[in-house]
DNA sequence: CCCGTAAA
DNA sequence: TTTACGGGG
């Protein structure tokens, strides 16, 4: 998923969660949800879904996450996919038949009993519906946090909302919002502190991250169209293998050696690239973007939250209750910072 | 993801 | 007090 692995060229700089406080992020609502129903799950690696067989996996991690967020008085914004462009939907392809392979080894896992794989293998078979979507954005919306329609790419849009000063950065785990040409991004946004490892039950713990793109530009002294040149020679979301062989050190090498991903492709022999160099570049550099936007921060209308919830949802009405008021507590002095802030301008 | 509880 | 783990829906 994304562009990763530029950390190993350079390193971001770590950041306290208390000097987010005040910060609106925009963030890839799709992302998110995929995220919360890979982590999401029941004892048995199943989704957790209400009576009626609707899934809740994904409004219990955003109705979570978001209040802790909101109150350490961080606020997001979500950015939801339009949609996909031509390229994306090769990887969007490829993406299914790994699900469907997944959902074939889920299977044969539950028919041996093996319950500790059957739940590694659920994992990767999450597949996000429209209904996921709408329960989604209902829930957001009742909690008062801003949701925004992407024409194509979501992390195009966000980072369009940076550029706006909409918002203070992108909060991502891919560096593609850099690309994209946001300026800045926040890594491991993470209320824990720690993540689990995959493939066992150990734990490390990690920093949240900031990551300035003037500030990676000018270490790697690459300019921006070269940064998407370098991440087209280890793979996107829009040629997702990259050049076998290349990674991120000697991508950086022979953009630095020749300049263009052109001038790479003419002078090293190992370097093939059978795709639409040109396209890729226009969708990181000259995507569309929608200027028809609200971001508005309200309130938390906790008795839509719980009435959706709790009672369309079936969640435990007290924990809901008694999440939500904490977070408007925190949100509170979010809200009276910002009108003291428009007060002495 | 978060919470409550049990165990260390 | 910290960590592990099951349950949540």
């Amino acid at each position: 998923m994304g562009v990763k692995k530029i950390s190993d060229l350079f390193k971001g700089t770590p950041i306290e969660l208390d000097q987010l406080r005040q910060k609106k992020l925009a963030v890839d609502a799709l992302n998110i949800i995929y995220q919360f129903l890979a982590s999401i799950r029941g004892y048995d690696g199943g989704l957790l879904s209400d009576s009626e067989g609707y899934v809740t996996s994904h409004l219990t991690g955003l109705l979570y996450r978001n209040a802790r967020l909101l109150e350490k008085g961080i606020q997001l914004a979500y950015v939801f996919d339009g949609a996909p462009s031509k390229l994306k939907r090769e990887e969007i392809k490829r993406r299914s038949e790994v699900k469907r392979k997944a959902r074939e080894e889920l299977d044969d896992a539950l028919e041996r009993g093996d319950m500790e794989r059957a739940r590694t293998v659920a994992q990767r078979t999450s597949v996000v519906t429209s209904s996921m979507i709408d329960d989604s954005k209902k829930l957001l919306k009742h909690m008062g946090i801003p949701v925004i329609e992407a024409p194509t790419e979501g992390e195009a849009q966000a980072a369009y909302l940076v550029q706006k000063k909409k918002v203070w950065a992108v909060a991502s785990q891919d560096y593609d919002s850099l690309l994209f040409g946001s300026s800045t991004l926040i890594r491991n946004l993470t209320l824990s502190g720690r993540r689990k490892l995959p493939k066992s039950n150990r734990y490390t713990t990690i920093n949240v991250e900031v990551f300035h793109q003037h500030e990676l530009l000018q270490a790697l002294e690459l300019t921006k169209e070269q940064l998407v040149d370098m991440s087209i020679l280890i793979g996107t979301d829009f040629n997702p293998d990259g050049v076998k062989g290349v990674g991120p050190k000697t991508a950086y090498k022979f953009i630095k050696k020749h300049g263009t991903l052109e001038d790479v492709i003419s002078n090293e022999e190992s370097v093939v690239l059978d795709i639409d160099i040109e396209a890729i570049r226009e969708i990181f550099l000259k995507h569309e973007i929608n200027d028809n936007y609200t971001i508005d921060f309200k309130p938390i209308d906790i008795e839509g939250v719980t009435e959706f919830l709790c009672e369309e949802r079936g969640f435990n009405k007290d924990r809901v209750v008694n999440t939500l008021t904490k977070a408007r507590k925190g949100q509170d002095s979010a809200l009276k910072q910002k009108s003291l802030d428009a007060f002495f301008g």
